[in-house]
DNA sequence: TATTATAGGAAACGATCATTTCCTTTTGCA
DNA sequence: TGCAAAAGGAAATGATCGTTTCCTATAATA
């Protein structure tokens, strides 16, 4: 009956903050720090909100962690479909997503890094609940760039020999690469020629 | 006088473990865990060592992350220094080191992880003096990679038009971003494909 | 206006953290 | 054989951790 546009509110008080712009909070500081060298008293000050908000919103820090981690992983997808639908050939795909990668690493924003790549080097080995969606939200990706790259083998922007599936999986290290060098600092005009040698792979 | 060789020992109760064999095991734990992710306890186990001698050896926790991250960027260094010295043109060096990585990413030892990636993900925001050290262990690495493009240049094995610094950041990128592929899992054969393709940047 | 349901928030909880203390053990040397 | 010096190690320290408790505040509803 209520869809979420006239919703007949929750009973009780209502919520005194939006979820999704403290998780944008919770995200910059996950991604900088990580889950272990980010405590509750960091929360507080980071989300502005005490210790009781945080728990009835989340159960507990690691409930955070994931919201802010799928809440991270849905923005970087929208962002990208939306880069891919104003490209029109496979290449001009795999450029435009490139590039997005380039910014994305450079400067502020690089240094302050992907929550992704933090939580594959800080919990993967440590929690497997958290390695397999990991693993597989890397596969989506995965899958992704081997069908912008079998679309460009068809429009005839990529060479038709390349495995898509080997190139998709240099891509990916190509972007996840250039995430780690934005963590010690990248310019963008660098990583911008960087993308353009990039490119040649797919000639 | 008296040379490493042939010491006249220092007074008191010599330590009764070898400060390498330990080290290791820190790289091991750390990689895999993080610093944060790493308590005193989980290295009493790990290294077999009570906190008395952990605290005799390196001050605190801190100094034995730092003399780990020290170990394992001068073993990662002298082992593509070997590999290096017996390969006898630009890209053959290139290939190797390149095909090094796959191996390192790869299977257990990728999920295991690089310290170097791990420190940077986690601590690089936190801890600005090792932020430093891992910048200038990366400055080392990308010139270590601009000269074996140039060498690949002069002696043919490399395409001339490249410029070397970029392809130096790129490379790095893809050695770096296989690594992050190995934390969630990663085929040998698989990272080997994706260094063949690479090296068509080569040429 | 009273009730019910939920959020906000300060304070307290036990557990665990990194670190230190202090005593024992092991070495070289006088 | 006793002393100085440094390592090994158990136990204690204070701080901080994640979490819970409990009380107040704010909403819809009867």
């Amino acid at each position: 009956m209520n869809g979420p546009f006239h919703p007949s509110p929750a009973p009780g008080r209502p919520r005194q903050f939006v979820l999704e712009d403290v998780l944008d909070k919770a995200i910059q500081r996950f991604s900088e720090y990580g889950f272990n060298g980010t405590s509750i008293s960091d929360l507080n000050s980071a989300l502005g909100l005490t210790s009781g908000s945080i728990y009835k919103a989340w159960n507990d820090k690691r409930g955070l962690f994931l919201a802010a981690l799928n809440r991270y992983m849905d923005l970087r997808a929208q962002a990208i479909s939306e880069l891919l639908a104003s490209a029109h050939s496979g290449r001009a795909k795999l450029e435009a997503m490139l590039m997005h990668y380039a910014r994305l690493s450079s400067e502020d924003a690089g240094r302050t890094g992907c929550l992704v790549i933090e939580t594959a080097a800080e919990l993967a080995a440590a929690d497997p609940e958290i390695a397999a969606r990991l693993a597989a939200q890397r596969q989506q990706r995965e899958a992704q760039l081997c069908r912008l790259i079998e679309e460009g083998q068809q429009d005839g922007s990529v060479r038709k020999e390349a495995d898509p599936a080997t190139v998709a999986k240099l891509l990916l290290a190509i972007q996840q690469g250039m995430r780690i060098l934005g963590k010690t600092g990248a310019a963008y005009a660098d990583m911008q020629k960087l993308v353009l040698e990039a490119l040649r792979l797919l000639d």
